[in-house]
DNA sequence: CGAAAAACTACCCAAAAGGGTAACATCTGG
DNA sequence: CCAGATGTTACCCTTTTGGGTAGTTTTTCG
């Protein structure tokens, strides 16, 4: 296994420092210690590390926060907070960016090196789960009108994202009846369009 | 909101009662005190609290962990491990359980308040999330062209069924440019139309 | 068997989406 | 500062989709 990056996101140089050597003796490499918001973008467009400690306060300002709203979005990889204040409004707003942990100061080099690997874990697990496949049952569950087999197999069509044509095509069928169906469904799922019902589909596969 | 009620699995009364003292003071419920495998098993089953804190070691046996395997096959509710022992062995038997959090001896108030939020939180929306979110960077991993991050944004809506009129209104830009943007992902992902690339955009998140 | 439901087809019109071209404004990095 | 990338808008035209109506065939089931 290679060895893991680790960006430290920290505007205290000796607690970086001290963060920074615990990584090392637990033979985590670390990739870079930056000390902004910017700099930090920085190093996860040129340098994507594998996971981000990152303090939520620096230099006054709640910039961790965005920070980790941008790992959500963009980079798609775990990060742990690390904060002396851990007042609720700071909790609060961290806890929506979801983060893989959060530790408050001081920081010791076991529950550093103990969280560190959890979140890893975690994460790594949570890429595995794949997309459900739809179910028509689960579907009906919670519509007024069920939609039958054949408009079902229709519906998977669409998710697949597949032009009426190819669907008139590989179902043997006009594009006529394939319009029709799909207007049916429409009813059904109280959709309007293909991408609202793909979505439609997602949510109610969800309960 | 419900008050939330905590387990507490901890064979050591006193750090026990710390904790319990720790849980009140931040307006939690501790439903219940238990110092064995067994006595936690049973208060799960009788008196279902919405969180567990697990001490791994009990009685010098790592019972917590089989604990914690019986409340993810189970139960289904989010549990933390607390132990002294930051041993790599320890951790990694540990972290096969997928912990909601790992904290290591001596505890704190605000890492037990805040990594009890956290916990909850991820719970929560662990279980709203079968279908993993779009990230930019999983994307163009796998494009020759990069999918720049305004147009990401744009696909999202996309993603969740909106019309490009919709999709005019919630960015401020005019239905020309939602088009055009439209199109350029449509280069980029080889598609060619809001459906098909909705397929895509699923097929590029496993990849 | 016979009625009801589901499936299939056609046609028409309107709305939305797709495709191409052109131009201008920012923004960013070398 | 300049070049290139990104974002913005407009215009025109084509194709695909959506929505409504109307009808026939096939299947299903009491």
């Amino acid at each position: 296994m290679s060895t893991i990056n680790v960006l430290i996101v920290e505007d205290e140089p000796l607690i970086a420092e001290d963060i920074a050597q615990a990584m090392e003796k637990n033979d985590f490499a670390v990739s870079a210690i930056v000390y902004s918001k910017e700099d930090a973008i920085e190093q996860l467009n040129t340098n994507l590390p594998d996971i981000v400690l990152l303090d939520i306060n620096l230099s006054g300002e709640m910039s961790g926060i965005e920070i980790a709203e941008k790992i959500n979005t963009v980079y798609n990889i775990p990060f742990i907070f690390i904060t002396s204040y851990s007042d609720k409004l700071t909790l609060e707003k961290a806890k929506h960016t979801e983060p893989s942990g959060y530790i408050v100061k001081p920081l010791t080099e076991a529950g550093l090196y103990s969280t560190l690997e959890i979140a890893l874990y975690n994460h790594a697990q949570k890429n595995k789960r794949k997309f459900p496949e739809l179910a028509l049952n689960k579907i009906n569950q919670h519509l007024n009108s069920p939609v039958s087999e054949r408009e079902f197999s229709l519906l998977q069509l669409i998710y697949d994202g597949k032009t009426n044509k190819q669907i008139a095509d590989t179902m043997f069928i006009s594009t006529n009846t394939v319009k029709k169906h799909i207007n049916n469904t429409y009813l059904k799922l109280d959709t309007s369009s293909r991408a609202t019902s793909i979505a439609r589909l997602r949510e109610l596969m969800l309960l």
